[in-house]
DNA sequence: TATGAATGAGCCTTCATTCAT
DNA sequence: GATGAATGAAGGCTCATTCAT
């Protein structure tokens, strides 16, 4: 009864593109309001959609948001990863991370305020720990490759706790991520190239 | 047959005191749940009470926390100042800070995640824009003030941007206090003196 | 251990007097903002009390404001009465009737609004229906004597429905009462004069 | 296979259908007990529904009673009017007038007690005046224009106060609206009669 | 696939009322 | 006689979620 052609599997394409067009309305709906305030109908009509509609899509709203979550999740930490080892040395790849994260702020603005949404609602709400618990895991591996082969290579002196370095780095990504929410993107991009070079050279000295 | 004392002690000691109840559940249960979550009937519980009694202390929710807000923050910015003021020298400064600012940690476990949750939220509402543009407004001047004498006695560049610095020290402050919230406590601690290390003495190196 | 004197009953003229600074406030607070927006707390406030104060005096809201009608009525009714069997003739009485319902008013201006108030609330709450039930029926006895008086002297054509009647005059005093709370008390005034008139001569006419 | 038809019935009849539900149990509910002591859940319950689902015909229990006032007016308002021109002469005017009104609340026994209600509490609460307001006017433009009429056509005396004959046909015709709440239907009927013949002889004489 | 209608749970807030002091 | 503290019962309103169509 359809018209013939359309080889192969002519899936709703559709489908995809709504389903997406629902996540980067949660995306940035959640980053505008927070979670809490952050109601399905918004959601919706900022998809075009009616609240309802997206239950087909996804089983709940934090479900939603986690898959949101996911999503962006996954292609940022794939530029970072990429961006670290495309140089060598510990402070070189730092830098190089936080270039790539500004970058990515750039190409997605509203991004880093949801993650920061989100993170920090799951400090509160079991619902969330599982999912951000893998996020933090992955970034904090990242971090961990990078520290473990600079004691590897004697960039670091042996005997460095890897797990307070990571922490470290972890505290330094996030109060970078804080600033964003906070500050102009001026400011924070004056901070990070400040951070950088303190990682680089240390604190500055007047003498 | 009343002689002239009268001054001092406040006539009802109880009201005041279940006034400091309030909040103090106030400031445990947003910690815990975030403000959105937090409900009146919880904080109430938590504190022995109706959430009806409340509402003789407290005009609305927004203002009971807020004003919880008020109070931790009046206690820790007064610490934070006199302990980086009774050293000398910015990066001695620095470490009397992040030292201090443990030290409140552990005088009032939930303080940080409280005022976090509040300092997030306010990111979102406009309710708590004024009185948390406040606070931030108030640490950034301690910063300021740090930062501007580091470098009058030489002890920084002349030409830094002050304004970078203080956007730096915020930044990690953030991040650490981010990290009090999803580490351990020794892990927190941890990473703290790595940052006071990181500060006095730049990255560490292997060679 | 008080000084002696007072002799008789040193009774708390005091209490009275709170009594009634009481039933005052009801009556002015009822009078402006309606019996169910009446709150407790804003009647003793008007009175310079607490309002747990007013269960000494009055046993619960619905009391106190029965009381305060009953009061007030007990003393227009009276004047009322008076006024109209000042005269003779059923015109010139319900004229004199109708002034000195003016004078009730300038007498006691929130006085109208509180009854206005109460006896409509008496439609919709039973509590309210005995109170103003008897009201009723004791304005409505006043203008039956006068209607039966008037068929007795003949002024009134044998065979007329006293019910009626009583009902029109009902009708009459209530609209203008009615007046009285949307009106200014001039256009009210003139509305009376012209209701007087009409009473005693007739629509008028141009011919 | 559509033909064009399709102009006329709304997609939707049985929200339509429902919104007057809601509408027709709010009046109904109001009259009964007024609009304080009204509850959206009673409202609801006599339209068969659960309170929020009102919410998505109306966006607030003021504006829902508010919009049932508007839909009552309109009709009585019009029926009114139309009753009032068609006959020719003051008197005869006004008793077609009060004749339609009394055929009104046959048709919506609860009308006149749910616009009682709202009149009255508009006295007290500013969000009603406005539309309360309008309704009076409109009320009132209907009167001038049959006094004015007939200062015209030498019915009345020129030199009348077209003022105050319009306050007296106000307060007559509320009179009577307050008399049907708390009479019988068969006294108020005779009432009115009674007010007729007032309005067209004069009041009665037993010589 | 998407919508409109409806629900139920829950939240903030108000208020008459009680009671120990 | 009066107060301050506290309560319990509501009330208006919001929102995630379901379901028939």
């Amino acid at each position: 009864m359809k018209s013939s052609a359309r080889l192969g599997r002519p899936v709703n394409a559709d489908a995809e593109r709504t389903r997406r067009r629902i996540l980067l309305a949660a995306m940035t709906h959640v980053a505008e309001v927070g979670y809490s305030r952050a109601t399905m109908k918004s959601i919706a009509e900022q998809a075009d959609l009616t609240s309802a509609a997206i239950y087909r899509y996804f089983p709940s709203k934090a479900d939603l948001v986690l898959q949101a979550l996911d999503d962006v999740f996954a292609d940022v930490v794939g530029r970072l990863e990429a961006a670290a080892f495309s140089v060598e040395g510990l402070r070189a790849r730092l830098v190089a991370l936080l270039e790539e994260a500004l970058a990515c702020m750039a190409d997605h603005p509203s991004m880093t305020r949801f993650e920061a949404s989100l993170l920090f609602e799951s400090t509160h709400s079991p619902e969330f720990a599982a999912a951000v618990g893998y996020r933090r895991h992955t970034e904090e591996t990242l971090y961990r490759r990078l520290v473990v082969e600079a004691v590897d290579t004697g960039e670091l002196p042996v005997g460095t706790s890897v797990e307070a370095m990571v922490d470290l780095l972890t505290s330094v990504s996030w109060g970078l991520t804080h600033l964003s929410v906070t500050a102009t993107a001026d400011r924070h991009r004056a901070a990070i190239r400040l951070t950088e070079s303190l990682l680089a050279q240390g604190f500055p000295t007047g003498s």
